[in-house]
DNA sequence: TATTTTTGCTTAAACGTATAAGCTTTTCTG
DNA sequence: CAGAAAAGCTTATACGTTTAAGCAAAAATA
C-alpha cells in the first residue's frame, strides 16, 4: 500500500526515453541540450502527473551541497534561543535552506557530539551558540575549513565569524542610567563563564563604575555556574540582600533566566523596588509586565542578531572566504519602573 | 586549504584495498564477510588515523532511510512549543535520529511547504501539530504511507497517529473547580479553530456546566481568531468585563497565550482577582507567578505528550502499521489564588 | 595428486541525480 | 550530392555507501 516516491526513471520509463532527458527537462536545460519540443512537452507531462518530486538527499550526494544548516543553542525550550530560532528558520527558509536544531545544554560533550551529527548529516554549514571550553571543536571546524558563525556568544582569544549584541555596551547603558539615578552601590549577578557575553557585560559594568567615579567593589559581582542556576542565584542573592546591611542599593541581572529566578525571590522576600533595591534586566521577559514595579530591562535586537548570523553563513558557505566577519549589534534599554530615581522613590 | 572528508575510497586507497573491504571492516561485519584479521587491523588503524566519519546523506540514499524527523510547530518560538520541541529533540536523539524543524504559523500554506520541504529531504517521519484546514494535507501524507504522529491536537473526523492532552477532562475539572468554589457564571475565551484540542476543551467546558446544573450562556463563550490575538482577546475580555453589569464571574483561558494576554488586561484595568474574577488559565507560564494573585492553571505533561509522540511516530517508522495509535496524556490542575472560593474571597 | 573447501579479497550493481561525451539521424551548406 | 553542421537523443560516469556475487589462491580432504 506504500506508494513508492517517484523517480527521474520512472519517468523516463513512462515516457519511453532515458533518465538523462528527463533530468534535463526538468531542470529547465532543454535549451543547451537541444531537447525535443515534443519530448519536454511530454516528459513535463508525465512528471506533473506522476507528481514528482526531486530527492534531495540524491542531489545532496551529487553536488556535496545539502542546503541544510545546522543550528546549536544553549537550548530551544529558553525563549531567548526559541525565538533566535525562530528567525533563523525564516531567514533560512527565505535562501532556500532547512534547519536542523539541537541544545548543548552548555555541556562540552554535547556541543560535540551535536557538530558531529550535523557534519556527518553534511550540513552546508553551522550556526553555533558556543560553551565554555569549546576552543578546540570550533578550531576544528576552522581549520576543516567548514562554515559557521557563531552567535550570541564568541570567545576573546579567537577570531571567527561572529554575530553578538554590543554586550559591553549594553550593560554600560544600564549600569550609567542606575548610577545616575542615584543608585551608589550597584551589584550584578551573571553566569560564571569565560565566553564572551558575559565577560564583555561584566567589563561594562565595571567600566561604567570607573568612568562614574565609583569603585569597584568585589563583593558586588556575584558569579554564578549555569548548572542548578536557580539555587546559586537564590543564595547569591541572600548574601547581597542581607537582612544586616545591603551589600548593595541595585542589581543588575546578566541574563534573563537570571533575572526571572531573582525577580521571584525578592518578590517572596517583600523587598521593595525600585524604593529597596533598583534593577535592571538583560533581556526581556513577559513577566516584567507583571512585577508590580514594572522592570527596566536591556533589549537585544534579536530580528538583527538572527538576520545578520544567517547571512554571515551564507556568505561563509558561498564564498568560502577565510576572512571573519565580526557582526555587533547594538540594543536599546526599555525603562520601566524598577530602575527610577533613588531621590523620587524613596518613600518609604 | 578546504580539506576534503574522508571517504572509504581515501582509506581504500591509503590502505591498498577496495573500498568493499573497508566498508566491511568499519560495519564490524569482519566475520561475515570473512576479512583477513591483518587487513581488518590496518583498516582500522588508518580510518581512526584519517579520522573517518561516514557520510550519512550517502548512507540515506542506500538506504532510503535518513534517520531524520521533521517537526512542525504552529510556532517554535512560543514557550509550550518550544518545551515540547527541546524534549522531542532529546528522544529522537537517544534513538539516533535528527530534527529538522519548522514553524507553520498556523498557515495552510507554511504548512503544506514545510511537509514537502521536510518530505523532499527525505525525512523518515513527521511530528505535526496540524492547522485548521489541513485535513486534505495530512489525508494525503496517510495515503501515500508516511509515517506521521499528530501532536497536540488532531481533527474530529480522521483517525490518525495523534498525542494529545485529555482535554476535555483536563477542562470539565478546571470549570468545574470554579464552580464549586462559588462561581456562578464562568466564561471561557478559545481560539475559534475546529481543531480538536479547541473543540474538545469548549466541549469539557460545556459538559462541566450542565453536570453542575448550570444552563450555558452563549455570552460566556469567546472564539477569538489566533491572527492578532492580541487585539482580539483584549476586545473579548471588554465585552465580557463591561463595568455596566459583568457578563461572567470567572474566566477560563484557554490557552498560555491568552492567558498571558488577558492578564495584562486584567492588571491594567484593575480588575481583582479571584475577588472580582476567578481565573484558571490552560498551560503554565512563568508570570503566572508574579501576578499578585498566582494563577491557578492546568499543567499539560509536557514530557509524556513528547515521549509518546516520538514512541509512536518511531513505531510508525519501523512497523508501517496502518493501525493509528491515539495517546491521551492526562494533565493536573495546579492551584493557585485565582481560583479561591468565592465565600472566602469576597473581602471588597 | 586431484578435488573440494575455505579464505581473503575484488567486482559490480544499486540508491537518485546531473552532465560531459558520444552517437545517429536529419538538415543545411557550398 | 558530398561533406559539414545541427538536432535529438543515449551512454557512461560520478557522488559515497552497501552488499551480493565472483574469483583466485591457499588449505583441507579424499
Amino acid at each position: 500500500m506504500i506508494k513508492k516516491r517517484v523517480s527521474l526513471k520512472d519517468i523516463a520509463q513512462k515516457v519511453g526515453v532515458s533518465t538523462a532527458l528527463v533530468s534535463y527537462v526538468l531542470n529547465g536545460k532543454e535549451k543547451e541540450a537541444r531537447v525535443g519540443e515534443a519530448a519536454a512537452r511530454k516528459i513535463k507531462k508525465v512528471a506533473a502527473e506522476m507528481n514528482y518530486q526531486p530527492n534531495l538527499i540524491a542531489r545532496g550526494l551529487k553536488f556535496g551541497k545539502t542546503h541544510t544548516i545546522g543550528l546549536i543553542v544553549a537550548d530551544i525550550s529558553n525563549p531567548f534561543f526559541a525565538m533566535l530560532a525562530r528567525i533563523i528558520e525564516l531567514e533560512a527558509q527565505k535562501r532556500g535552506y532547512t534547519v536542523l536544531f539541537g541544545s548543548s545544554d552548555e555541556q562540552l560533550e554535547k556541543s560535540q557530539n551535536l557538530i558531529n551529527t550535523f557534519l556527518n548529516r553534511q550540513v552546508d554549514g553551522l550556526i553555533i551558540t558556543p560553551v565554555a571550553g569549546s576552543q578546540s571543536q570550533i578550531e576544528e571546524l576552522r581549520n576543516r575549513g567548514i562554515p559557521f558563525v557563531l552567535m550570541d556568544r564568541g570567545f576573546s582569544e579567537m577570531e571567527t565569524n561572529v554575530v553578538v549584541t554590543d554586550n559591553h555596551d549594553a550593560m554600560y547603558n544600564a549600569v550609567h542610567l542606575l548610577i545616575r539615578n542615584g543608585y551608589k552601590k550597584p551589584g550584578i549577578i551573571a553566569y560564571d563563564t569565560p565566553l564572551t557575553h558575559m565577560t564583555d557585560r561584566i567589563a561594562g559594568y565595571k567600566d561604567a563604575l570607573k568612568d562614574n567615579g565609583i569603585r569597584f567593589n568585589t563583593k558586588w559581582l556575584a558569579k554564578v555556574p549555569y548548572g542548578n542556576y536557580k539555587e546559586h542565584v537564590t543564595t547569591a542573592l541572600e548574601r547581597l540582600l542581607d537582612a544586616k546591611g545591603r551589600v548593595v542599593d541595585s542589581l543588575v541581572f546578566a541574563t534573563n533566566s537570571i533575572s526571572v529566578q531573582s525577580l521571584k525571590v525578592i518578590h517572596a522576600r517583600g523587598i521593595k523596588v525600585p524604593q529597596d533595591l533598583g534593577v535592571i534586566s538583560f533581556d526581556e521577559s513577559d513577566v516584567f509586565d507583571f512585577f508590580y514595579s514594572p522592570i527596566t530591562y536591556i533589549k537585544q535586537n534579536l530580528q538583527a542578531i538572527s538576520e545578520n548570523t544567517v547571512q554571515s553563513l551564507m556568505q561563509a558557505i558561498d564564498t568560502r572566504a577565510r576572512k571573519c566577519i565580526r557582526v555587533t549589534v547594538p540594543s536599546v534599554i526599555v525603562k520601566g519602573e524598577s530602575s527610577s530615581s533613588r531621590r523620587e522613590g524613596r518613600n518609604t
